[in-house]
DNA sequence: AAGTAATCCTGATCGC
DNA sequence: TGCGATCAGGATTACT
């Protein structure tokens, strides 16, 4: 699932080769990978077509390419991408198609020459939309689309702030794992890293965000970067070739996972069998003897 | 108002 | 070989 570092990899390979590209050509294939744009298909073809990218910019798990010129509106614009469950953007040549392509944008660079991104989703929980940008709360010198506006900066984002964080975290009654995922809080994490980051602070999911202490928030939130920054250093976490980097690579670091679907394994600390409990949907995997209910 | 549940969505895989 | 059941969970909407 991409997360954080998965989309900060997709970000980064995207970024040398669409910067100065200028779209030739849209194709929609599925019109459900469009829910989040703002009319029917051919507006979205009709606003992106022509229009140069300048850059490829990231704020937790929403990735976004602002687009030269003004849109009808008369405001700055960007393409924005979510990934959501099995979203890959996959960067190649003209003659390339992938399974399950939904969008395929043709591009043409400057020095590249012609390329062509292929948007390819299995589950159409991720989607593709142009978006107005407008200035952050925060630092109304930095744009984001009217889409991010309301998620929290990630905690790789220097302008993060720690002290906002564990304040709303001490009045939050709800489970830790529930704040850890909640965008609007602290942005870019997912199932696999909270899991992850709960098991190296030793944090049992179900712990109410507000009964931490602070030692313990400040331990958490620097497991979290950690366990971000350590993944993102080994491409991105990749799952039965459902996240692909955007040159089309799988990402290969599943193995060293501790917690997340190591059901059954033993707690690479302690030995004791890890758990997967049913939560939100979704799997909590943890050590019930490292991580306790208090 | 804050917290929680429901909803969307499909193809690879598996068992029979 | 075919077919139905199973599984994965991010973000938004709709509730309580």
């Amino acid at each position: 699932m991409p997360e954080l570092p998965e989309v900060e990899v997709v970000r980064a390979g995207l970024e040398p080769a669409v910067t100065g590209a200028r779209v030739e050509a849209i194709t929609v294939f599925d019109q459900r990978s469009l829910r989040r744009h703002d009319g029917p298909s051919e507006d979205f073809v009709d606003q992106l077509t022509g229009r140069t990218i300048v850059s490829a910019e990231r704020r937790g798990k929403f990735l976004w390419l602002p687009l030269a010129g003004h849109g009808l509106d008369a405001g700055p614009q960007a393409l924005v991408v979510h990934l959501g469950m099995s979203g890959q953007v996959l960067l190649r040549d003209r003659a390339t198609d992938d399974n399950l392509t939904r969008i395929r944008i043709e591009l043409e660079h400057v020095d590249h020459g012609p390329l062509r991104l292929n948007f390819v989703d299995q589950r159409i929980f991720g989607s593709m939309a142009i978006d107005s940008l407008a200035p952050t709360v925060d630092h109304p010198e930095q744009l984001v689309p009217s889409a991010v506006a309301h998620i929290a900066r990630d905690p790789l984002d220097e302008r993060f702030d720690d002290r906002l964080f564990y304040e709303r975290l001490s009045r939050r009654n709800s489970g830790i794992k529930r704040a850890l995922l909640d965008q609007t809080l602290i942005s870019g994490i997912g199932n696999i890293y909270a899991d992850e980051s709960l098991w190296a602070a030793r944090i049992h999911y179900e712990q109410s965000a507000a009964s931490l202490s602070r030692a313990k928030a400040r331990l958490l939130l620097a497991e979290v970067r950690l366990v971000l920054a350590k993944a993102l250093g080994e491409g991105g976490t990749s799952f039965d070739a459902q996240y692909v980097n955007v040159n089309g690579a799988s990402g290969y670091f599943s193995h060293s996972l501790n917690a997340y679907g190591q059901q059954g394994n033993p707690c690479p600390r302690c030995g004791t069998l890890i758990v997967r409990e049913s939560f939100m949907n979704r799997g909590s995997h943890f050590c019930p003897k490292c991580q306790r209910l208090r």
